[in-house]
DNA sequence: GTAGGTGATGTTATCGGTCACATTCGTTCT
DNA sequence: AGAACGAATGTGACCGATAACATCACCTAC
C-alpha cells in the first residue's frame, strides 16, 4: 500500500480515536467504502460491508460529527433557539424538540435569546452557515429571532400565532390557542358567569394574542360584556398586579389567566381580597404546568401539549432536511380542559 | 497569483457565505494572516491588521466554528448533559451554563439523559472525540453519566454531593445542601417542633442524599429523635403519597421536603387530612423554585442558586480548557432559608 | 562586511470526512 | 466473440480552518 500525502503517519504516536483511515486501512478497503458503509447510500457488496463493520467496531470507531458536517455531510444538528426556558411552554416545548432530534440521531444546540438580543447577533449562535436551526417563538424575542435569520438557513417554528400578513410558511406549528381560550371561556359561562375578565400574556406579535382573541370570540358569541383585557406579563407577581385592584368589584366573578403562572398571582390577589375560590371567584389558567394540580385550590387549567409540538416541529424540520426519508411529523395533541378546584358555579 | 489545488475555483457560482479564502483574496494576503488576524494571536502588522479586519466586515464574514474546531483550533464548544429538565434544578443550572457559555462565546449543546442510558449512550452525544462537556449530576442519571465519560473528555460538572470515595475531583461545584438543610431543620426546632420528619428526594448516590444528612445532623445535635426518612420522588404526587398516612398521627408538626415539589404534594395531603398549615403544621421546602412564593400558603423553602452554580461551573470548564485565559470562576451564592406562610409556631 | 536574529508573511500538511469521477471486472446482449 | 453495461471500489479534489515550517527583508553585532 502507498503512502499518500493524505495517510496519516504510521510511525507518529497515535493519541487520537479511530479515524475513517484507520477502519480502512485495517479492513483493507479505501476510505470511501468504509465512509460508504457508514452512510448505507451507494451500493457495497455484502461481504465488505460486514467486515468494514466488524472493524469499526474493533476500533470502537464513530464518525467525527464535524468532520462530516464540513465536509457537506448531510445536516446532523440543529441550534434551537429560544427565549427565557423558566417558562414552561419553552422548557417543555424545548424538551420535545430535544427529545425527537436525539432520537432521529441529531445534536442539539441551545441558544438562550436576551430581550436584548438584535439581528447581528442571531447569525453569531449559528456554528456555520446553513446550519438546521429551530425557533421557539412564542414571543416578541422569539418571533424578532425568527425573522432574523438567513433565508438560507432551513428552520422550522413552534409558534403562538401563524403570521397573519405574507403567506402562509408551512415549516411553522402551532397550538389552537385561540380554540382552547374560546372553549374555557363558554365553559365558563357555562357555569352562570355573567362575563369572563380575562389577564393576557404579552403578544409575540402586534397583532391580539390568540388567547385574547379566543376570549373574546366567545364572549361575543355568547352576546356578553367584553371587558379590556387585563395586561399581564409571564410572572406570578405581574397576573397579581394586574387584577390586584380588580378583584375588589364582586361583580368580577370569573377570570381566565393567559397562563398558569399567572393564575398563581390572581388567586394569591384574590385570597388577600377576601375572595373564596372557587366560591367567590373562578380561575381559569392555560398550560397545565405540573404544579398546577397541587396547587390550593388545584387549577383548572387548558392542558397544553407542548412537548409534542416540540417534537413535530423537528418532525418538520426533519422533512425539510431531507424530505425523502424522514418519518412523517407526528400529530400532537389538541388542546383540552382540564376542570379542577378553582373554578365553579357563579355565585348567586 | 497563482491558483493552487486549494484555491477555491473562481468561475464556479458561489452560493457559500465568505470564507477565509475569500478575505485572503480580497484583502490581498495570504489564508494564514487572515487567520492569524482572527485569532489575534501571531503578530501581524498593524497596516495588514486593519486591512484584513476591513474585508472581514465588508463581506460580512464569520469563521466557520466545524472547521476550526476540526482544525484543531481551541474548543469553543460545549455539550451539557443533563437528566429531566422539568426539574427546576436542572433547569435553572442549565440556563445558567448556557449564560455564561454564550457569553464567552462558546455554542452550547444539550443532551438530555434518559434513566436507561446505558454507557455506550453517553459516548454517541458527543459529536467528536475530546468534545468539552459539563455534567448536571444531581441524580443517578447524572452521576452514571459521569461516570461512563472517557477520561480525555474535559468536563466539569454540578454534583449533589462530593463523592467520598477517590480524590477530590476539582473540577465540580456544589451547593451546601447539607449545611442548608440542617439550617432549616434548625429553624424548625427552634419553632418548638419536638422534632422533625423529611420527605427525601431519591439519591444521586448509593449513601444518603447531602440534605438528608443535614436534617440528620441537626436533630442528633439537638438530641432530638430521628424519625426514619421518608422516600420520595421528584414529583408532587410523590410528595403525597410520602405522607399521606403519616399526616393522621398529630404529633407530627413539622415536614422538611426535598424540593418544593415534595412540598406541594405535602401540603395536599395535609389538606386532605384535615390539618391546617401552618396552625397544625409546618412545611419547608428546598430550592425556591418560582411559584413557591405565590402558593396558598406560600412556601418557607431553602432558596439554592442554582444559575450561579451553572455558571460557575462554566467558569470552571473555561479554566480546565484554558488556564491562561480564562477569568476567574465566578462565585455562587450560599443557600439561604426563606421563611413565608407555610412555617410557624408548634402548636400549643 | 558578513553571520545571526527578528518580525512579517507565505507554503504545505493536516484535521476527518464527502463528493464527483475514474477504474476494474464479471455479465449480458447482439 | 466483442461491445456495452452495471456493480463494486479506488482516486483526487475539496470543505474551512489551524499548525508547523519555510522564506524574506531588514537590522544588529562581531
Amino acid at each position: 500500500m502507498e503512502v499518500t500525502g493524505h495517510m496519516p503517519a504510521q510511525d507518529a504516536p497515535r493519541a487520537r480515536s479511530a479515524s475513517i483511515w484507520d477502519v480502512a486501512r485495517v479492513a483493507g478497503v479505501s476510505q470511501q467504502t468504509v465512509s460508504r458503509v457508514i452512510n448505507g447510500k451507494a451500493r457495497v457488496s455484502e461481504a465488505t460491508r460486514a467486515r468494514v463493520l466488524q472493524v469499526i467496531a474493533e476500533l470502537g470507531y464513530r464518525p467525527n460529527r464535524l468532520a462530516q458536517a464540513l465536509a457537506g455531510g448531510p445536516v446532523r444538528s440543529v441550534t434551537v433557539l429560544t427565549s427565557d426556558t423558566a417558562l414552561y411552554g419553552a422548557a417543555a416545548t424545548l424538551r420535545g424538540m430535544e427529545e425527537a432530534a436525539r432520537t432521529a440521531g441529531f445534536s442539539v444546540g441551545i441558544s438562550v435569546l436576551e430581550r436584548t438580543s438584535g439581528q447581528a447577533d442571531i447569525a453569531l449562535r449559528l456554528n456555520r452557515p446553513g446550519e438546521a436551526v429551530m425557533v421557539i417563538a412564542f414571543d416578541d424575542a422569539g418571533v424578532r429571532a425568527l425573522r432574523a435569520l438567513p433565508a438560507d438557513v432551513p428552520v422550522a417554528a413552534a409558534v403562538e400565532r401563524r403570521p397573519d400578513d405574507g403567506p402562509d410558511d408551512p415549516w411553522q406549528v402551532w397550538l389552537d390557542d385561540r380554540a382552547a381560550a374560546a372553549h374555557a371561556t363558554r365553559y365558563l359561562l357555562g357555569l352562570g358567569h355573567r362575563t369572563v375578565h380575562y389577564v393576557a400574556i404579552p403578544s409575540s406579535t402586534s397583532a391580539l394574542p390568540q388567547r385574547t382573541q379566543g376570549w373574546q370570540d366567545a364572549l361575543r358569541a355568547a352576546g356578553r360584556p367584553v371587558p379590556e383585557p387585563l395586561p399581564g406579563g409571564w410572572s406570578p407577581r405581574s397576573g397579581y398586579l394586574a387584577v390586584r385592584s380588580l378583584l375588589a368589584d364582586r361583580s368580577v366573578t370569573a377570570v381566565l389567566c393567559g397562563n398558569d403562572d399567572l393564575a398563581l398571582g390572581v388567586m394569591r390577589a384574590a385570597r388577600e381580597a377576601g375572595r373564596d375560590i372557587p366560591g367567590d371567584l373562578s380561575v381559569v389558567g392555560f398550560d397545565d404546568s405540573p404544579p398546577s394540580a397541587y396547587l390550593n385550590p388545584s387549577l383548572t387549567t387548558v392542558r397544553l401539549d407542548f412537548e409534542g409540538l416540540g417534537r413535530a416541529c423537528f418532525g418538520l424540520l426533519h422533512r425539510r432536511l431531507d424530505p425523502q426519508n424522514a418519518p412523517a411529523v407526528p400529530a400532537w395533541s389538541e388542546p383540552e380542559l382540564i376542570v379542577r378546584e378553582s373554578s365553579g358555579p357563579a355565585p348567586a
